[in-house]
DNA sequence: GCCGTTTTCGGCCCGACTGTTTTCAGTCG
């Protein structure tokens, strides 16, 4: 896609720039880069539109980055961003990614080793010509070739439910301490995304010593970036990195605001600051030297004329308005939920009974489950064809009558995950699938298909009549698979104008709906189901995940089907599809 | 190169830690 191709364009220009110490352009193309990256609507259309000056309305493009933008989309090229590549033709972005390597190192390398990327680097840090270059010592060429190590090792991020239990178990020893009177993450992790890049953890302590000795002597460290008074850094064996800051108690919710992020959030947090002559950082906000606000994040948000707001939004996209306006949303909570619309059981791959599924689910506080099995097509999983599956909801008939006599409201729904075959068409007869309460259609083959036809697969399976829901729309896994290629805008247009339900799968690597379709598909006017897409008991509690990106996606309660009470949520599947929502 | 409820010119977030220095540049978040 174009934006995409742009974006890193402009990307790799401002970090070229940088290296030749050009002053604030870096930022400039940066900015623009971060713009067309999240750009909903095809850049092409856009100039197409409304020409140069269309371009010049997306944030941070001016009229030099829209001229150029022009000419990307008229030539293919950029004669800007060719001179500088010719003039570096180094791999910068892998260079960068380089822990301790940034653009000025990066600029010495090359211009007196020609080192252009990692493989030149490790081969000249190994080789001991790092140590004599201006600035550079033996110290910093080992911490280069472990970093290079490391890069190679791992160098993507870590799946938030990865990380989760590990920050959780590590947050409760330290917060054991003798001296901690506090503690909290921060940054990604606190803000649910998908996956994290380190942990945060602020704390405050009487006695920092002792609380910086024992986190750098945790069993889990591999190795300490640095260790100071207030800040420590370590990598863990598992390969993240945790970092613990210690903050003085009047400072704490400044500090927590400033390290929650994101970035972005937290520039027009201090913009909205300096154009009302305060000053924000991660200590407090201030007026000239005066701390007005900085204990809690409540006080610093209400200071700045803004309601606080959830962890998981604050990525300035809009939610800094919202809160000057007091239009945030009230983001949906897990203890919302009184179904789960998408559980499989030992009919086919799952791992547990339709009674026991339906057991643990109660436990969990729901009134409901859809079994939803495999259908034939699925051939490694065993799917179900139409007999089985008449059979099946002859079972869960039973099983209903059995809760019923021992007093329990439980109700179990049949249904099914029925495949979506190359050309849009279903596995299982349209009249079976009529006798089944509750039906979700899924693609799980035929993964690189166009666009176009990709776009068209998945509305067929949309328009039918008998198809309750679309899980996991994009099929992508997180760090393994991609997304398919699809037209979301037509997908959300035509589930709205069908009634058709789209997932948001909870499933910790799809977490599928992501966060900015959901929040794209909600404005449009489609509504959700958050399921885990369980395989076994253990896998109905991982609930959560769904609920955090619905969360990031600015998912509502109401936008959520099963948060209905078993009896609405029984009205809603009587309905014919297209008088749903 | 971008941007504007103080501005069409003159600003552009800022502090901690490290490694190399001998007063500070570079990186990171």
């Amino acid at each position: 896609m174009t934006n995409q191709e742009l974006a890193k364009i402009f990307f790799e220009m401002a970090e070229l720039l940088e290296m030749e110490e050009v002053e604030f352009k870096p930022r400039a193309y940066e900015k623009a880069g971060h713009s067309l990256e999240v750009l909903e609507e095809d850049i092409n259309l856009f100039y197409k539109k409304g020409g140069i000056k269309a371009l010049e309305s997306i944030p941070a493009v001016g009229r030099g980055i829209a001229e150029r933008i022009e000419e990307y989309l008229k030539t293919g090229k950029i004669k800007d961003y060719e001179k500088l590549k010719k003039k570096t033709p180094i791999n910068i972005f892998e260079l960068s990614a380089i822990e301790g390597v940034g653009p000025k190192i990066i600029k010495v390398l090359y211009k007196k080793l020609g080192i252009k990327n990692i493989k030149d680097l490790e081969k000249s840090a190994k080789a001991g010509k790092l140590r004599n270059l201006p600035r550079f010592g033996e110290k910093l060429e080992q911490k280069i070739l472990k970093s290079i190590k490391f890069y190679k090792k791992s160098h993507q991020r870590f799946i938030l439910s990865d990380v989760l239990p590990l920050a959780e178990s590590i947050g409760s020893r330290l917060s054991k301490i003798k001296g901690v009177q506090k503690l909290e993450f921060a940054g990604s992790l606190r803000r649910r995304m998908e996956t994290i890049g380190d942990i945060d953890i602020l704390i405050v302590s009487d006695n920092p010593k002792t609380a910086m000795k024992i986190f750098v002597e945790m069993p889990e460290v591999e190795y300490i970036h640095a260790k100071g008074l207030t800040k420590s850094s370590v990598r863990l064996n598992t390969g993240i990195d945790a970092d613990l800051r210690i903050v003085p108690e009047q400072s704490f919710g400044a500090a927590w605001q400033y390290f929650t992020g994101n970035k972005d959030h937290n520039i027009a947090l201090r913009k909205i600051a300096m154009r009302n002559d305060y000053k924000l950082n991660e200590y407090a906000l201030f007026k000239g030297k005066k701390q007005i606000a900085g204990r809690t994040e409540e006080e610093i948000y209400k200071k700045l004329g803004l309601e606080w707001m959830p962890p998981e939004i604050r990525e300035n996209q809009g939610e800094i308005e919202a809160g000057q306006t007091k239009t945030l949303p009230n983001l949906i909570k897990i203890s919302n939920l009184k179904g789960d619309l998408q559980v499989q059981t030992n009919w086919t791959d799952g791992a547990n009974s339709i009674e026991e599924m339906a057991k643990e689910a109660e436990k969990l506080g729901y009134e409901y489950i859809v079994i939803t099995d495999h259908t034939r097509s699925l051939a490694m999983t065993g799917g179900l064809d139409e007999k089985k599956l008449l059979r099946q909801s002859k079972e869960i008939e039973k099983i209903n009558k059995i809760l019923n006599v021992s007093g329990s409201r439980f109700h179990v729904f049949t249904g099914a995950e029925v495949n979506i075959l190359k050309d849009g068409s279903l596995d299982i007869k349209d009249e079976v699938l009529g006798k089944l309460d509750f039906v979700g259609a899924a693609i799980h083959s035929n993964f690189h298909l166009s666009k176009k036809e990709q776009t068209k697969r998945l509305i067929k399976a949309i328009e039918n009549p008998n198809i309750d829901i679309i899980f996991h729309p994009t099929t992508r896994v997180i760090q393994k698979r991609p997304e398919i290629e699809l037209d979301m805008e037509e997908i959300f247009k035509q589930a709205k104008k069908t009634g058709t339900l789209l997932e948001i799968n909870a499933y910790p690597d799809r977490l599928d709906l992501k966060d900015e379709y959901a929040r794209r598909a909600k404005e449009m006017g489609v509504k959700f189901a958050i399921n885990t897409d369980a395989h076994s008991i253990s896998h109905l509690h991982l609930m959560e995940h769904g609920i955090f990106q619905a969360r990031r996606g600015w998912v509502e309660k109401d936008d959520v089907i099963n948060t209905y009470p078993l009896s609405k949520f029984l009205e809603f599947i009587k309905k014919p599809k297209n008088k749903r929502f």
